[in-house]
This record gives structure tokens, sequence and C-alpha cells, in this order.
DNA sequence: CGGGATCGTCAACCCGGTTGACCATCCCGG
DNA sequence: CCGGGATGGTCAACCGGGTTGACGATCCCG
């Protein structure tokens, strides 16, 4: 074991553990139609509506990407496109309910998943990861968390 | 923060800083044609060669995903495919002589963005960190650690 | 020896991302 | 007051990596 598995591989084997229960957890709640990449607006959103033009530099992809996920989700119903009043260019993104419905659910299974990871490993240590993990993170940019793809 | 950010999220992040870290500094040596999925396999074929059957178990996906990837990385020269000396249906898959040279490199890479990690929260949270998400990800597992995508 | 199981590949498709081109709108300077 | 960049957003074409279904080749056992 000189050289163990890699610290990049256990997270992607952790999100991919936690991103399939929380899917598997939502088609047995009647939520069929969530795509994963859904999640990351839906969190971006969490907060009050968004300029399209603002998403990118959180989500961490380009525009054009953006404007895909949002048709999908407005698609399926879980966001809404509204023009900007002040700007005739500009559209803002907001929750519609359902999709307030939908974030709720999903930041109900967050603590469920997060619980189960409890038992495992005890809550301290659990509180010990999260808070070691942030603070990489954040130190790797400025005090902020960083998007998940890094803007290019 | 009644409701802070989800593990699932810091998880993506961590890895694309790290993955992302790989490359850039793959690319910086020269590597300028590894594309991120080649490191699964790379890792898998670290202990030899493997049946191509074989593969699908430990990565995770498809035997057809496995063979897609095999074909890419046989074009860049970083694997070989070698028929099975005792089953004429079966192939196995190596490292060519490149592959363990690109090997190598990205052991060292993880060793020097680990090392980045040290500086940030310390080596001893840093072993913490890992052991814990390990301990966890096992438990779920039966002991041993799963491939990245559950196998269906 | 023949029929089912297994190994691997091919083909078609999907999702989520990219880049480049483009139109509509804003806004500022001559 | 207008004309020309700069900006917001979309469309189109493409790519990587995954899926499922179908299929030929080989093995193995009754």
């Amino acid at each position: 074991m000189t050289e163990p598995v890699p610290l990049a591989r256990l997270f992607a084997i952790a999100y991919r553990q936690l991103v399939d229960g929380l899917h598997e957890r939502l088609a047995e709640r009647g939520w069929t139609d969530v795509r994963p990449a859904f999640g990351f607006l839906l969190l971006a959103l969490r907060a009050g509506p968004a300029s399209l033009g603002d998403l990118p530099g959180v989500l961490g992809t380009s525009k054009q990407a953006v404007s895909k996920l949002v048709d999908r989700m407005v698609a399926a119903g879980y966001v809404e496109r509204v023009p900007d009043p002040g700007d005739g260019r500009a559209k803002q993104v907001r929750l519609s309910s359902r999709g307030q419905a939908l974030l709720a659910e999903v930041e109900r299974i967050w603590v469920e998943l997060e619980a189960a990871w409890e038992d495992a490993i005890g809550g301290a240590r659990l509180a010990g990861l999260r808070s070691d993990l942030e603070q990489v993170l954040r130190s790797a940019h400025g005090g902020a968390l960083p998007p998940v793809r890094t803007v290019a």
C-alpha cells in the first residue's frame, strides 16, 4: 500500500453514492423526471430568482449549457423564465411552485442520507469531515466556495 | 444556515478540483491527450493485466462502455489488447510501456496535489478525512471499496 | 456433437457539456 | 440624437462518455 487509492477517487465514489441515493429516493416518492444536473440549478435558485447571465459564474459552465439546462427544467415544469423588467435582453429564472416542492424534497433527502453517514462514522467525525473539506476548498479559492467546475 | 451546502456538492467540487489539477499538470509535462476517464482504467490495471470481462465490475460501467474506453486508450497508445491464451473469446488488457509511464506520472501528481491539501488543513486532518471517508464508503458496501458507479 | 451460456463488438441513442455564429437590446460618445 | 460597440441569450454542430439491444464467435457440458 505504498500508494493508497487517490483521494479523487474517494470523492467520486462518495459523490455517486449520494447522488444515486438521492435519485433513488426521489423516484420512490414520485419524482421520476429529475435529472442529476437539475440539482445545481435548484440550489442556485434557492435564495431567489437569478438572471440567466449570472448563472454561468455560479454553476461553472458556459451560458449555452445553462440555457439548455434551463430549457429542460422549464419543460419539466421546475423553473420559469421571466423577462427582466429593467432590461429587454435579459431574462430571469425562478423556481416554479413545483420546483420549490422538489427543492424541499431534495433537502429532506440530503438530511436523511447524511444521517445514514452519521450512523457509519458518528456525528463528530462527519462534522469534521465536512468542515475540513470546506476549509480546503475555500482556501484554494480565496475564502468563497468555488463552483463545481471552475469557471473558464 | 439551517441547511448548509450538501455534502454531495462538496464532493463534486473537490473531485473536479483534483481532476482539473491533475490534467493541468499532465498537460504541462507533455501528456496532452489524456482524457479524464483514462484514470479509472489506468488504476484498474495498476496491479497487472485484466480480462475485459472483469473490468465492468471494477469500473462500474457496462461492458460496452469499457470496450469503448479501451478503444480510445489503445488508439492513444496507453493500453494493449491481447488475446487470452486460454479462451478464444476473451481478451486481456494491459498497460503499454507508455501507459506505465503515464501511471507513474499520475501517481506522482496525486502526491503533489495531496501535499497541497496538507498545507491547507494539515496532515493529521487530511489523514482523518481520508480514513473517515474510506470507512463510510466501505461500511455501505460490505467492507470493500465500491466502484465509482455501483454496478447494475 | 449440438445447444445454451459467455465474451466482446457494433449500432443507435441520450445527456450534458463545448465552441462559434448570430440576433436583439442596451448604452455611451461624437 | 444617432450609430456603433458591448452585452444577454439562443441556435446549430459537435464531442465524450455513458446506455440498451442485437449479434457473431467461442466455449462447455449433457
